[in-house]
Order: C-alpha cells, then sequence, then structure tokens
DNA sequence: GTCAACAAGAGGCTAGGCCAATTTCAGACC
DNA sequence: GGTCTGAAATTGGCCTAGCCTCTTGTTGAC
C-alpha cells in the first residue's frame, strides 16, 4: 500500500470538550434539545458529564459560534432557532476570503439579488408590499444620514431574502451585501445617491405588488448596476453619477 | 417612533471571548494569518491580549469547530487549511436534517452553476475546452466507482468556475457543492445516474466550444436538475443512539 | 554520526473564587 | 387584592493557579 497517496491522518484522540461538543450536537439532531429549550447550569452541566465548569464553557462556546446553542448572561443556556439562514454562517467567511473585485462581486450580487426579488415577487403578499414600502419611507428620511441608510437598506434586502424562502440564496447575498459595503465608504452615499437607490427600491416593490417576477428581477439588476455606477473603484478617484 | 416595527434588540454587549473570536477571525480573514500559520502559545496569546489563558482556550476552541484553527496537543496551534470542504463540515451536519431545503439548494445551484457555465462559454479556449474533455474522458473510467467519480466531478466544476473568472461565484457554487454531497450518498450514484451526468457534461462542453453562453447556461441547469431528481429525498435519517 | 533518553515547551483539564447580569420572590405600598 | 420595589439567589463571564500529558528539540551515550 502506497501510504504516501493514503493520506494518512494522526490517530484523532478525541478530547474531553470535543466529545462534549459532539455529545450535545448530538442530542440537538436527535432532538432530545429542541429549539428554545433551556440546559442546565454550567455548574450542573459540569457535574452530569464529570467534567470541569471550564471545559462545558469551551463546548458551550464553541456551540455557540456554531449557532447551536446561546448563553445569555445571567439567564441560563438556550438552543437557538435553528434556522438555516443563521446556520450558513460559514458561508460568510468562506466568501470573504478573497481579494474583491468590484465589478465580480456586483456581477453576482445582480444574478442572485435578482433571483431573490423574482422568487420574492412570487410571493410577497400586500401585507409585505407594504412592510417593504414603510422602509423605503425610512429610507427617505435617511436621505442625509448615510449610516443610518444603510442599516435601513440592510434591513430592505434582507426582508426580500427572507420571503425568497431561499436561505442559500440569501445567505450568499448577505455576505456579498456585507462585502461591498467595505467598497461604499459612506462619504461616497450623496443624497443623490441615495435618492437614486430609493427610487430603484420603489420600482422593485411596484414589481412586488404586481407579481411580476420578471420585472423584479429587472429592476433589481438594474438597481445593483446603479450601486455598482455609484461605488468609487479602489484605484480610480470616485467619479459622480 | 414605532418601537415594534423597529425591531428592538437588546444590546449587544460583545463578551471578551467573543471579542477574541472576531479578532482572530478578523486577522485570517485579513491575511495576516495564513493557513498553516503557527499561533503563540496560549499562555504568550492571553499576555498579549490581556486575557486569561481559558478565555483564550474558548476562543481557539470554537475557532476549531469552525475548521478556522486546530490546535494539537503539546504542539501549538495552526491555522487551518480553510478549504470550504472543512469549513462547511458543520453545516451540512445540521442542513442534513432538513428535508425540503434540497429543492432550494439546488434551485440555487442552477442559477449560480448556470451563470458560471455561461461565462466560461465566453471565455473557454479550445485548450480549455480540451481540459474539461479530458476530465469527462476520466469521469467514464469511474462510472462504477462512485467516489472516484465525485472527485473528477469536482474537478471539472472547479474548472469551469476558474473560467468564469468571478471569484464570489466560485466559491459560492462551491460552497452549494459541498453541501449538496451531503445529499447525495454515494449509494445513489448509480454507473447509470453517472453515465447521465457524463452526457450532461459533455452538452456543457460543447457548448462552451460554440462559445454559446446561453446554451452553457441551459445545459447547466438542465443538468443540475437531472442531479436533484437523482438526489434521494433526506427522509429523516434514524438517529444512532 | 546515529539514536535514545531527558528536559523544556505547550496544550488539556481541573479546582476554586470573584464579579456582573438576570431572575425570582417576599414584603411594602397603593 | 394587586402592583411595584428591592434584596437575595441563581447563573453566566472571567480570572488565578496548578497538575498532567503529549510533542519537540537537544544533549549525551554509543
Amino acid at each position: 500500500m502506497n501510504f504516501d497517496k493514503v493520506g494518512i491522518e494522526p490517530i484523532a484522540r478525541e478530547g474531553v470538550s470535543e466529545q462534549l461538543v459532539h455529545r450535545l450536537l448530538g442530542m440537538v439532531r436527535a432532538g432530545n434539545l429542541k429549539p428554545g429549550d433551556r440546559l442546565p447550569g454550567e455548574r450542573d452541566l459540569a457535574d452530569l458529564f464529570n467534567v470541569s465548569r471550564p471545559t462545558i464553557r469551551e463546548a458551550v462556546k464553541a456551540l455557540g459560534v456554531l449557532g447551536v446553542l446561546k448563553s445569555r448572561h445571567g439567564g441560563g443556556i438556550y438552543v437557538s432557532p435553528l434556522e438555516a439562514a443563521d446556520l450558513l454562517a460559514p458561508v460568510t467567511f468562506f466568501l470573504s476570503l478573497r481579494d474583491v473585485e468590484v465589478d465580480k462581486l456586483y456581477h453576482a450580487r445582480a444574478l442572485i439579488e435578482g433571483e431573490i426579488a423574482a422568487l420574492a415577487a412570487e410571493r410577497a403578499t400586500e401585507a409585505d408590499a407594504a412592510r417593504l414600502a414603510d422602509l423605503i419611507a425610512q429610507q427617505e428620511q435617511a436621505v442625509s444620514d448615510p449610516v443610518a441608510y444603510r442599516a435601513v437598506d440592510t434591513r430592505f434586502h434582507r426582508v426580500l431574502a427572507e420571503l425568497s424562502d431561499n436561505p442559500f440564496l440569501s445567505r450568499a447575498a448577505e455576505s456579498m451585501n456585507i462585502l461591498g459595503l467595505e467598497f461604499r465608504k459612506t462619504a461616497s452615499e450623496t443624497a443623490e445617491v441615495i435618492r437614486g437607490s430609493v427610487r430603484d427600491h420603489r420600482q422593485i416593490v411596484a414589481a412586488l405588488r404586481a407579481g411580476d417576477a420578471q420585472a423584479a428581477r429587472q429592476a433589481m439588476q438594474a438597481h445593483m448596476r446603479n450601486v455598482l455606477r455609484t461605488t468609487p473603484k479602489p484605484d480610480r478617484r470616485p467619479e459622480a453619477g
């Protein structure tokens, strides 16, 4: 046997805290622990598993970053909602490991956000559209406050993603949105630029109200083109729209 | 102001260990820490960040389950290879519970892989097409060896992604490919199924040779539909006790 | 020069304790 | 009787200190 090709790995002696992680994970998978359930206190867990408290804490913290558990200071340890979109957080990290080329980023965003808008158009109710319209109204309030605008803008896209009901696209879109933010220094978001985005948003919602998936996709893609156009190139000086 | 609509969230007081996780994660993302790098010892880290060792340990352990760091007993703490398969392992673990999501995953894959194929068609040279044809030949050799087939199949998609020259789409596609593998038990990949995939691949390459982006997209989307069709629905897996 | 044994370095885990946030519940007050 | 307040108990967050085990590098014997 060729030992080089087999990829020998050192025997994985599973440490106590790893075992703990797996045990707890197993209980969640098996359904013994359901979202919202409260776990015994750290001291009790330490007693139950016959390990020390720091070990328990390591395991709980690890499952915390995985989005499986959540411990509230003074309040106990709880099982998280386990929503697919939350659990996909590592995808964000993976996507961010890359030198960024702005146009390619926005090409990808246009594709994915466009599909999200189209899916959302097929599902949105009038109540959903009203929710989005409300967010747009808030955006109008914030034309001269780029920081506030950003927050509402992110919420807008998040609501759309939610309506699309596809956690994979949602996560990818959110990752790329975050990446894009790094290029869009708030300085570049003048009142004029923001007003343009608000106009774009309104068209998207209009398409949603009409239930027109194709129009929603096109409106979103146009929006992305505009966003790219008003994003300063990292090399060159930002040019006025 | 209407507090109901604003979606008040409790002020996120970020604990010391969470800050640590983010700091370390940031250093990896920024490239200050590269795969294979060795970190200072726990005691030194504790000193550097001015926290206690258990706190360091919590953060390192957490990044361990995320697949970002790996600490070897007695040997030090190292940055992991940061490959998609490792980073997404914890995610696949959970998504395997969910049945409805498979369709959505393949919807997303079809969208992204389709765009990749279209972009690749616009850029591929004859040499590229030959490379892909060579991989297809290897796939034919592996019709009755699902494990080997998978490896070559992954390579095929990776070459396409490379040709598309869009790292964001590539990353997203790779993530979703890995997530999809979880559903596709090798058992389900019969020689017949593999032969079908090889046929699909050939059509994609044909479109590439013709430089026909639209045809490439459609061929890829058809391929994804076939893959989804031959993926067994995950009826809730009996939990091993 | 080679190899084994030993020592230093580094992670794994435990013990115990103080602080801070939350929750609970009894008593004061209306 | 119901409500509100505040203190006490609960619980997580973090720290100090220490022992054990595994790895690694160095030294000394052969």
